[in-house]
RNA sequence: CGGAGAGUAGCGCAGCUUGGUCAGCGCGCAUGGUUCGGGACCAUGAGGUCGGCGGUUCAAAUCCGCCCUCUCCGACCA
């Protein structure tokens, strides 16, 4: 057997979960018999752990400073981020916890590509639907190729060539994988990127039965995995948007810097994702018609304005809101005190595409931007949509079609007709709750987890069937469940620290324990400090033992940083008496114990325990 | 894509209004020495085409134009 040499390693070349032969020979086939696990700790002065002192003046988020300062990612471009060692550590500890938990549930982890072919988004409609957030290219082929956003076409491709019969099913498979979307704006560090790591799972039922009996699984599932990586999360009814489906629920960590907006409520606990929130609106007590008369309001081009001037309140007045979609004009009558929900009227309209209208578009129908009037506005280029806040309400004021005019007592349907009368209206803090009257706020969170009941769009689309029991064929019954990693880690510093650093939940804590030797330069004090390293990190703990030669200050602080639920010093001070110094980062309590690596271990095991209850 | 702000040494910043000893400060980094339990001290030193291109001028980090990048708010967001 040839002897390959090369440059020997020193001392320890040997990092976590690894198992590297540290001599300069390979070794012969027999000795690998004699390869046993190594549990070994990681060095700080051999790691790659870069700190930093000041605040990033480009970060804003609590999360998005800590994982630069604390050295757990650093950007490339807008949205696009390295993991630095310690970072992924961090991410593969959360992974690890997404893993348990979605093969508790029967899913088989598999890894789909991340190049597709465009021709199968151009199968299902999504090839343009979802526009410029798909990168594309062409390979040297000439072919159009896309950067996957997401895995329902490939895992419906995969399906419909694997799957041919019920007894196949049901399936669930998932992977942990990298997407793209070029996002029209990152912001917020991890929080919203656009390359990111996702948990994406896919199931596949023969019937809504099956798939209403698993869905709350994995929605069980999900609270699971939250709650170990030390997160309350919400669960909200959310809008299936571009996915399609008929079911879907967002898991949301409030945060009031967070990207998305939720509604709860505080009575029944109603929680909805804001796009699809409903909430009463109340109507004024009824009042007889008036006749309409023309009121002279010259510069009152909003609602503020023209309720101002009239000394009506705004709830009195109609509001018109204008809409392009595609060629048609959307005109929204909406009671003047609410304001517009597009997706809920994207919704009602059927459509996906809705831009707000330019002053020539609404021109063209015939109305005056700024006093337009739902009054005689008829015509095959305009669908006047009324909020049904407007059918009960009296005698209101609206614009008069008239540069300077608004119209008073105007009456629906009396005066005006709508093609569709629905609700479109925003969910505003304190409206209340139509299912038990309660009080709804409007929160900001994070959406971490998305979780959908797909249906048969895609296995439609794609032609993805199995034959039932009867022998017919019928297209597959898909849920897909989605989780962020890269923004869970996120969400878990910015629920997790203090003005000091990260304080790590010991589930997802990259290391369990940081052994700081004050004096490495000492030979003594250095070779006790890796053998409590070592003992530890035998026991089965993560150790990372700061031997870099910096002031006991800069060490102390460095470990507030990280936030290590446990740290250990060693220092000429408490080695003198015999003791190490234990400091528990989630409250800074500390007790020093005997220097023997059985006691140390203990009560270092005493102290995660303790982690493990308050987190889990 | 709209609105706002910022690009000067690895990080944080000053200098720009009023062009000319204006290539600076703090931290960090390197070397030597002193320190050594909560971000020490002294000495010496390395490091920047002042985001890019063009223009004005005897002279541009500084004035003008275009472009690029980054951050925040909004639009958007399976």
């Amino acid at each position: 057997m040839p002897t390959v040499t090369h440059s020997c390693a020193p001392f320890p070349y040997r990092r976590s979960g690894l198992t590297i032969q540290t001599s300069c020979s390979l070794p012969s086939r027999d000795s690998f018999a004699n390869l046993r696990p190594i549990m070994a700790y990681v060095r700080w002065s051999r790691y790659f752990l870069p700190t930093w002192k000041e605040e990033p003046a480009e970060a804003d988020l609590p999360s998005h400073r800590l994982m630069l300062r604390a050295g757990l990612i650093r950007p490339l471009a807008a949205g696009i981020y390295t993991y630095l060692p310690f970072g992924w550590r961090a991410l593969r500890k959360i992974e690890t916890i997404v893993r348990e938990e979605m093969e508790a549930i029967g899913g088989a982890e598999l890894h789909m590509p991340i190049v597709h072919p465009a021709e199968l988004w151009a199968k299902t409609g999504r090839l343009e639907m979802a526009g410029s957030q798909l990168v594309r290219f062409q390979d040297r082929a000439g072919r159009e190729m896309v950067l996957g956003p997401t895995h329902e076409e490939v895992v419906t491709d995969l399906a419909r060539r694997e799957i041919q019969s019920w007894r196949q099913l049901p399936l669930m498979l998932y992977q942990i994988q990298t997407k793209f979307r070029d996002e029209p704006r990152a912001r917020g560090g991890l929080v919203r990127v656009r390359e990111f790591t996702m948990k994406d799972g896919y199931s596949f039922h023969e019937d809504t039965d099956d798939l209403d009996r698993y869905y709350p699984e994995v929605y069980r599932a999900y609270l699971t995995i939250f709650r170990r990586c030390g997160l309350a999360t919400v669960p909200v009814e959310a809008d299936s948007g571009m996915m399609g489906g008929s079911g879907s629920h967002e898991f949301m960590l409030s945060n009031e810097q967070g990207e998305d907006t939720f509604v709860l409520c505080d009575g029944c606990g109603y929680a909805a994702n804001r796009e699809g929130a409903t909430a009463v609106k109340d109507a004024d007590p009824d009042e007889a018609p008036q006749a309409v008369t023309e009121v002279a309001t010259p510069g009152c081009q909003t609602i503020e304005a023209v309720a101002h001037a009239l000394g009506v309140p705004t709830r009195k007045t109609a509001k018109a809101v204008f809409y392009r979609m595609g060629k048609k004009l959307a005109f929204v009558v909406i009671r003047g005190d609410l304001a517009v929900n597009e997706a809920k009227l994207a919704r009602a309209l059927g459509t996906t595409e809705l831009a707000p209208a330019t002053e020539e578009e609404i021109a063209a129908v015939g109305a005056v931007p700024g006093y337009a009037s739902p009054i005689g506005i008829s015509g095959d280029g305009v669908v006047v949509v009324a909020d049904d806040s407007i059918p009960p309400a009296r005698n209101l004021v609206a614009g008069a079609n008239k540069e300077g005019f608004h119209l008073r007592n105007v009456n629906f349907p009396r005066d005006f007709q709508a093609s569709l009368v629905a609700d479109v209206a925003l969910v505003r803090d304190g409206d209340r709750c139509a299912r038990c009257g309660g009080t709804l706020r409007v929160q900001r969170g994070v959406e971490l987890g998305h979780i959908f009941k797909l249906g048969t769009k895609y296995s439609q689309s794609l032609d993805a069937t199995f034959l039932d029991r009867e022998g017919r064929a019928r297209p597959l019954i898909m849920g897909c469940y989605g989780i962020g990693i890269g923004r869970l880690l996120a969400a878990v510093l910015e629920a997790h620290h203090d003005e000091d650093g990260i304080v790590w939940p010991g589930s997802v804590a990259p290391f369990h324990v940081l052994v700081a030797v004050l004096n490495p330069k000492e030979p003594e004090p250095l070779a006790y400090a890796a053998s409590v390293a070592e003992h530890l990190a035998q026991a089965g703990l993560d150790v990372l033992l700061d031997d870099r030669e910096r002031t006991a200050g800069e060490k102390f602080h460095d470990a507030k940083l990280l936030g290590i639920p446990v740290l250990a010093v060693i220092g000429p001070r408490s080695l003198r008496k015999g003791e190490v110094d234990l400091e528990r980062r989630r409250d800074g309590a500390r007790n020093s114990v005997d220097a023997s690596l059985d006691v140390i271990h203990s009560s270092v095991q005493d102290l995660l325990r303790a982690e493990v209850v308050e987190t889990g």
